[in-house]
DNA sequence: AACCAGGAACACC
DNA sequence: GGTGTTCCTGGTT
């Protein structure tokens, strides 16, 4: 590896970045199969640049529409722009002088901007690092195997609702993905190849920036939970049922859409959609029949080992932790 | 139709 | 043996 993880992350290089609000419960609109998750890229303004516009999950159009400033994070920072720049409405800097002077105001977007980045940073961060843990892979594609290329490819399939690729990319281990050129993906799928090529960059990227700036602990990039301090140690022991139910629970600005708490204190939550937890699961523990059916009697198994029960007043797809935590 | 409950056989570690 | 998967029958919402 060693190539620069900002370069590659698009800050610097003129590669576009969907980003939007994070916290928002619209980021999971991939989940929802009866939307078109990418935004209309001619709608944003974004110039069809070589570079695919990968989408990443965790933002989505709608706050991208609500927060237009936004986009000029998207947008191709070549030097040019600055001198020509018509003033965008600013985000919310409070008691701004009317008419600040154009050096300072220069440095009040300057500022945003890098306070965007280091969001967008760690954002990027955070999706990876949740989707490792839930595909149980190692963040670096380069310590990946055979499998883990496959169930990689399985999940972005899923994210970006792509028809069947990972059948093009068998018996490669991740080192031989990353000698890939973006022509080599494209050869493998050349509808497809140049959107994996940058989603698998994005990933890299992200490996190298872990690299160089290890998590500190407690305070990692999955800072909303302490679960996952205890799973953290990405390709060890698999994982069990409850604790990946658990896990997308506490992470409910991703997956608020397909499983969120009813109760948390009591343990109670809701499969809001049971096709989506199924289809998350079966690539979880590379079981692609997966489906609710067969995901509900595991979780009816628990019933006698006092893991998981119904709550006191049954309700369809609703479900209590006889632990919470 | 989708969900729920649980038995049974099986695979995998 | 523990855990989860797969298949099944039958009941409920």
């Amino acid at each position: 590896m060693g190539s620069p993880g900002c370069e590659r992350m698009g800050f610097t290089a003129p590669s576009p970045l969907y980003i939007s609000h994070p916290h928002t419960d619209t980021r999971m609109a991939w989940l929802d199969e009866t939307e078109d998750v990418k935004p209309p890229r001619s709608l944003l303004g974004i110039p069809e640049l070589s570079w695919p516009g990968v989408y990443l999950p965790c933002y989505d159009r709608l706050a991208i529409e609500e927060n237009p400033w936004v986009l000029k994070m998207t947008q191709s920072p070549v030097p040019a722009a600055p001198t020509t720049r018509t003033p965008e409405p600013s985000p919310p800097v409070p008691s701004q002088p009317q008419e600040p002077p154009c050096e300072m105001q220069g440095q009040v977007e300057e500022r945003c901007l890098e306070q965007v980045q280091s969001m967008v940073v760690g954002e990027v961060l955070k999706d990876v690092d949740t989707a490792c843990r839930l595909l149980n892979i190692a963040p670096d594609p380069l310590d990946w195997s055979c499998v883990h290329v496959q169930k990689w490819l399985l999940w972005t399939e899923h994210l970006y609702k792509l028809p069947q690729v990972s059948t093009m990319f068998q018996e490669l281990s991740g080192r031989d993905l990353c000698s890939m050129t973006e022509a080599d993906f494209r050869q493998r799928s050349s509808q497809f190849g140049d959107m994996l090529y940058a989603h698998l960059d994005i990933w890299r990227s992200a490996a190298s920036m872990n690299d160089r700036s290890p998590p500190e602990d407690g305070k990692s990039a999955a800072d909303d939970d302490s679960w996952s301090d205890v799973i953290c140690k990405y390709p060890t022991q698999p994982i069990h049922l409850w604790q990946f139910l658990r896990e997308l629970l506490l992470k409910p600005h991703n997956y608020s859409r397909c499983i969120r708490w009813l109760n948390k204190e009591k343990g109670i939550f809701k499969i809001e959609d049971s096709a989506h937890v199924a289809r998350l699961w079966g690539i979880r523990k590379n079981r692609p029949a997966m489906n609710y059916d067969k995901l509900s009697r595991s979780i009816r198994q628990y019933y006698k080992k006092g893991i998981i029960r119904k709550p006191d007043v049954s309700r369809r797809l609703v479900y209590q932790f006889v632990n919470p935590v």
